[in-house]
DNA sequence: AAGCGGGTCAACCGCATACCC
DNA sequence: CGGGTATGCGGTTGACCCGCT
């Protein structure tokens, strides 16, 4: 038996809102609110719509002072860190953006950003192919170079040190060396999310550090409360935004790098006892890999990648501990309407005591 | 001018969780 | 405490727009 319908299907209008269900829905919620019943709502005032629909409509469109499109290159950082440090936790993530819901980051995100970056990765990994045949393409230059040394001791001084024996510029089959010592280039979020750590939190055109602390770090409070921590997971969770907050006021300058690095060292302290067993910060990095429930991107490594409880721990697995976690405070200054759960997550927002 | 394809974004869907009785 | 219902969230879809051919 499956799940009661939420409302009548067959009498419930679909698609996009008119000027007129705007107006009423509108109306009605900055004079009434909600009534905390959103189910009840559409037919409270004559709308045949989904409660869920005039929700999303209210949350998404109507409610006080949205911003839609033109994201600053500083949300973009904001966007990026946080993706970076807590998936697609859109929700979260708007919370750090005033005026900005969550349906508009996610759509950001998956058709911009997230090509963006892309592309960046795209441009990094083709430079960083160049620039091992470069190298590889010099070594070759050096061993022949020792061989014609050895070979002309044999040979009539001089007779062949005129000029250069090749060109400065050897032709490089790119995409062989590419395909041989890259991992290919991945579509998915694995790879962007590696690529942003790679970044480091670098994800401006003009490859400036994010500042996360002038711009950001007075918005990212946690209301962490020493007192009210009781549970392991409440522990939990302070204990990673302990680390993230620390990581956002000192002089990181946002590093992504950073707050990541402080996140899997927190990890170790985590109930599940994860186990990195790695030697140094860049394989903690890649094994963070594990915690986005993603593969070990560096294949080059792969074999000798001893296996660890982490690699099984996914993102997922861990973030189901520490999702305990109450959003992050917004700096929202809209005007809240009582009983309103378009502002639901006020709810969190309870003053610290 | 028409057709096509890609991009964007609003809206829907289904699942997980919270809440209430 | 358990079951039913409401809410919140993230993934996905589809309509619309715009540029290109």
């Amino acid at each position: 038996m499956g799940r009661a319908p939420c409302c009548d299907k067959a009498n419930v209008k679909k698609g996009p809102w008119s000027p007129e269900e705007d107006a009423t829905l509108k109306a009605y919620i900055e004079q009434n609110g909600t009534g905390g019943n959103w189910i009840a709502l559409p037919q409270k005032i004559g709308l045949k719509r989904c409660g869920k629909s005039c929700r999303l409509r209210w949350l998404n469109y109507l409610r006080p002072n949205i911003k839609h499109g033109g994201f600053s290159e500083e949300e973009e950082n904001i966007i990026c860190s946080l993706y970076v440090s807590i998936g697609s936790r859109w929700s979260i993530i708007a919370g750090q953006l005033p005026g900005r819901t969550d349906n508009d980051i996610k759509n950001y995100w998956n058709t911009r950003l997230k090509k963006k970056l892309l592309g960046k990765q795209r441009k990094e990994e083709q430079a960083q192919a160049q620039a091992h045949a470069h190298a590889q393409a010099q070594a070759r230059r050096a061993k022949q170079e020792m061989k014609r040394e050895s070979y002309e001791n044999f040979m009539v001084p001089g007779a062949m040190n005129q000029g250069p024996y090749w060109p400065v510029e050897l032709p490089v089959a790119v995409p062989i060396v590419c395909a041989a010592q890259y991992p290919p280039p991945l579509e998915d979020q694995a790879a962007l999310t590696n690529f942003l750590i790679k970044l480091g939190g670098r994800f401006s055109d003009n490859h400036q550090q994010p500042n996360l602390t002038t711009t950001t770090t007075t918005d990212f409070q946690y209301p962490i409360d020493n007192h009210i921590i009781s549970s392991p997971q409440d522990q939990l969770y302070a204990n990673s935004m302990s680390m993230l907050t620390s990581s956002t006021t000192t002089n990181s300058v946002g590093s992504t790098c950073t707050q990541l690095t402080n996140m899997v060292q927190g990890l170790e302290n985590f109930p599940c006892e994860v186990e990195l067993g790695y030697n140094n910060p860049q394989q903690q990095l890649n094994g963070l890999d594990g915690f986005y429930g993603m593969e070990m991107v560096n294949a080059s490594t792969a074999g000798t990648t001893t296996t660890s409880s982490c690699e099984s721990a996914s993102w997922g697995d861990i973030s189901s501990l520490v999702n305990v976690y109450p959003p992050l405070v917004s700096d929202y200054e809209g005007t809240p309407q009582p009983q309103d759960s378009a502002f639901g997550d006020l709810s969190y927002f309870r003053p610290i005591q």
